[in-house]
DNA sequence: TGACTTATACCACATTTGTATATTATGATA
DNA sequence: TATCATAATATACAAATGTGGTATAAGTCA
């Protein structure tokens, strides 16, 4: 199943992938050149074009890379506890991005405003499909929509803990986000009254 | 209050504006290009560049605006009835995005994937931060938590409802999130058993 | 009105982009 | 090893970008 691919191809696009990430690091990517890329990874600027139209496309393909790295640490993890144990799963989705340096300070710089969020996003999504769909009793429709939901309030408060320094400790965000998730808006009135 | 500025640079941004929506309808952004903005708007290209530093810039006002009226609506609607009435907030959500045409189409076009997606996001958590600091009886940052869990679900539902076309009809939507939103996962799952 | 400020137009230039063509180098295969 | 397929290179070119400098036009204010 894995296919072979042209050695020539994979030492070139290993070489762009490490010129443009190098790249990345020094300057915003709006600053980044085709011709910079194609200095630095030591190819000709029109093997550049042959294998990507333009620098969103290589974006995408480092971007997907990264989330390969999200997908195989999530399969590792266990996912029904992460559901019902907030501290579990922050400590989880902060682990992961924290192991893959590029796609954490990514994560956090951008945020919602990455097209790296959507990915992580669907990753997230589709991990938990396949898990839940075996283990709650709900129909495909209905889980479909509280996964939506669940995912992307737990990936927002998760941006907004890493962007926000001046929140309350990461205890009383986990706490909180943890009583909603389960019981809603209601349960979280109930408890503070 | 009002800013008072020069008839000559309103003109000229009207025109590019009007220049750039124009082409958006007719072709993807990243095939526009400020040659043609500037044709089309009848300026000279540098007069382009006295006002934005490139075409996302443009976009990104231009974005803005449309955040304006999406700012106004909600300022006109009953936002702490949205929170417990899911069918008032969709119907809401929906008919703001509708009338402001460019808004909803480019909402259904891109989704997340969209910078106007954090824009509406935005814009929602800042009213509701407003409305609800007074309603309800939580701490700040409690209360900021909540609605960026709730939000950010809310408009991921929506934007699936969009998207997803398979799905099943809206009032089901409708009622599941609502459960999920008022009663968490726990609720959805003693509704269903 | 006349003197000022400033936006726009016009022209020019170096850089980047995207693409095309022909040639050379490399990996796969018989 | 010889042959074939194709990836990479060298080179060129039209188009677009981003930025300067100067002149002209329009708006502002005394």
């Amino acid at each position: 199943m894995t296919k072979i691919v042209d050695p020539r191809i994979r030492k070139t696009k290993r070489a762009i992938h490490d010129a443009f990430t190098s790249l990345l690091v020094e300057k915003d990517l709006n600053k980044i050149t085709i011709i910079e890329i194609a200095e630095r990874a030591d190819i000709n600027r029109k093997t550049f074009y042959n294998h990507y139209s333009g620098i969103h496309q290589l974006v995408d393909e480092v971007e997907n890379e990264l989330i390969e790295t999200f997908n195989e640490a999530l399969s590792k993890s266990d996912l029904s506890r992460a559901i019902k144990d907030p501290f579990y799963l922050y400590q989880l989705l902060d682990s992961i991005l924290s192991n893959e340096l590029n796609l954490r300070s990514h994560f956090k710089k951008f945020g919602f405003n990455s097209s790296l969020f959507p990915k992580i996003l669907d990753a997230l999504k589709i991990s938990l499909m396949s898990v839940l769909s075996q283990k709650l009793e709900l129909d495909k429709t209905t889980l479909k929509i509280a996964i939506e939901y669940w995912a992307a309030g737990q990936l927002a408060v998760l941006n907004l803990w890493y962007k926000d320094g001046s929140l309350e400790s990461m205890d009383h965000i986990i706490t909180t986000v943890g009583i909603i998730s389960s019981s809603g808006l209601d349960g979280l009135l109930k408890t503070h009254s």
